[in-house]
DNA sequence: AGTGTTTATCAAACCGTTTTACCCAAGGTA
DNA sequence: TACCTTGGGTAAAACGGTTTGATAAACACT
């Protein structure tokens, strides 16, 4: 009936050590001979022994989990954008044998307000924040001075994973001359957001490599509103009021991208025949557009894992913890270009 | 500098008390007269003291964690429903000092292979599980004996918090009666999902209630296929070609109602003038549809809530473990219907 | 005054690990 | 032979809480 799981001592018993040699053998440290290793695993295995976490946990000054933090808006958006970022921190974690605790932050974040219990409680040993957050956030966490990545966002004195936003923008416009565009236009919102700023560098140099100078008249920004489909609608209208229309258009991301398609369409336009277009993110709705899009792919999984194993090596083991190495700071997660209907050769 | 975190030793210092006295204190256990339980309150807000969970965890004899289980592909899928229920979880978890470990298993889940994490190290107290998953994981759980509850499923031996799914149907399909409608079309797809039979049985109920009979040539299942939009399309197409068309239809998921719409509008006719239209889910896509869909509302969060404190109840504390209550094992949570412009008074 | 009962408090044991400091025997060196 | 090392092992001290059992003081009742 050995109803109760097995401690560190049975195992002990059972192979006829003391405790320490037990929990020496199973962190495969100090000079334990072969024969006594081998007892001792045997024995470890016979019993189905699983040493218990918060015991170990507390033995190491340590919590052996680590924060997720993103505002709920970002979480509960339909492109799961986000889901896919965690899943691979989930994953990455298991390496490390952590813990992750996710939780939402509001939007307008206010201080003490809306603290992440497991800051308030110190039980994460780290912390990783997906997405653009409060700057007020920002501040209260710099203050704990406890090991953080930033995921998809940047901001001073943080290290961070980051999408390549200005390659990925650069292929995605060299596609489009490639095809033999000239006149290409740049849809875009809200500049301030940094991913959107760099995309329209990544535009702009694909156009001066090629020789080609970039036409003020083709950079169509609203800089008041959000990249959503909604704002690609009215973006999609401006360009179709141009006295002349480009051939082509790179999109900061695809929700633009299917507003601008769909304006196109009704205007009775032909995508790609008349303007061909690009988006980037490659969200799942691109290849269920009208005119599947072509987009730049964004390896969401990967970014989580990058983050959670450098956050990992912040961490520990041993308070290798080396001073910030500045440059080395900010890891950037490579893009794929996936072309499909919407820009095919002309 | 008092760098690291203060412990209970330090607040008993200053409060001139042994520990023993500050931990009934702050658990609000024994006898303390009032005016030390002050000082000792006083003291541990002065030093910030907040208790280490590691070693309240590892003195109470538990682990403070509760596993949330789901399938990856309704976790990353683009209606963030689970995703909703997990938030109500997290809100409710703060209530009882629990962590949410979230996690994923695929689809077609092998034993050993993909058992989580947290339960090969047995550090969860608890046990969420959401929306459908293979028998087979719900197998190696039962074995654990671990205090679970389901969400948005159920499964023999397990206490579940679903929708009022069939409540829920006859609700919108006594509006649509009330519409004046006689004839109301059932669009439904694979019928071995218990919510979607439920729904149906609460569709004819709402008939027979009223009088009417239920006419299986306006019941239109796709018994194959899953509930998406484009089984809607296909089910609308069906549903046009009827010899007596119906004046409304009642669709099983907003999914389906969508796809349903999409066909009715492309083939000229007009929603909800020449046929109403109501889903359930009310999904984010709902509001925004060509026609805004009325639709059955879940209310998400509370599920979660619910969940989480149904679990919290078994798991402690202290073996307040009743014997399951056969009958209590299922709570039923409510829903709304919304009404919107696809339902339109005739 | 003596005897139970209740109230308020605390010392010590305990939870299951890791880690430190120490020990002993064997081998190597001067 | 006397004196280091070193390899292999252990007992005991953390880690920071909770809980139990004992105790002293205050109170109530004959």
């Amino acid at each position: 009936m050995g109803s109760s799981r097995s401690t560190i001592r049975d195992v002990a018993r059972a192979a006829g050590v003391s405790v320490s040699t037990v929990s020496l053998v199973l962190n495969n440290k100090g000079n334990v001979s072969e024969a006594t290793r081998r007892r001792v695993l045997k024995a470890a295995r016979e019993l189905g022994y699983v040493p218990l976490r918060t015991a170990r946990d507390l033995s190491k000054q340590r919590t052996g989990n680590v924060g997720f933090v993103l505002r709920e808006d970002h979480f509960t958006r339909s492109e799961p954008f986000y889901t896919y970022i965690f899943l691979g921190t989930e994953f990455e974690a298991r390496l490390h044998s952590l813990y992750v605790l996710l939780t939402t932050i509001p939007r307008d974040y206010r201080k003490g307000e809306h603290t992440p219990r497991f800051l308030r409680e110190r039980s994460v040993d780290g912390l990783l924040i997906a997405g653009k957050v409060s700057a007020v956030f920002l501040e209260e966490v710099r203050a704990m001075k406890l090991p953080t990545v930033l995921i998809d966002y940047e901001a001073e004195g943080f290290p961070a994973v980051v999408i390549d936003n200005q390659g990925g923008a650069r292929v995605a416009v060299e596609h489009l001359i490639q095809q033999g565009h000239r006149r290409i236009a740049f849809i875009g919102a809200d500049l301030r957001h940094p991913s959107i700023a760099d995309r329209l560098e990544g535009y702009r140099i694909a156009l001066e490599r090629a020789g080609l100078s970039v036409d003020p008249a083709l950079v169509l920004v609203d800089d008041e509103a959000e990249p959503t489909r909604a704002t690609g609608q009215q973006l999609g209208a401006r360009l179709l009021a141009l006295a002349e229309r480009p051939t082509a258009a790179f999109c900061a991301n695809d929700a633009l991208a299917l507003g601008v398609m769909e304006t196109l369409l009704q205007a009775g336009l032909r995508v790609p025949d008349d303007v061909a277009l690009v988006g980037f993110d490659d969200v799942q709705g691109a290849t269920q557009a009208p005119v599947p899009l072509t987009s730049v792919r964004v390896f969401k999984e990967q970014m989580g894992e990058l983050a959670m194993r450098h956050l990992a090596e912040r961490i520990g083991p041993e308070q290798t913890r080396r001073p910030y190495a500045r440059g080395q700071h900010t890891i950037v997660a490579p893009t794929e270009l996936v072309v499909r209907a919407s820009s095919a050769r002309v």
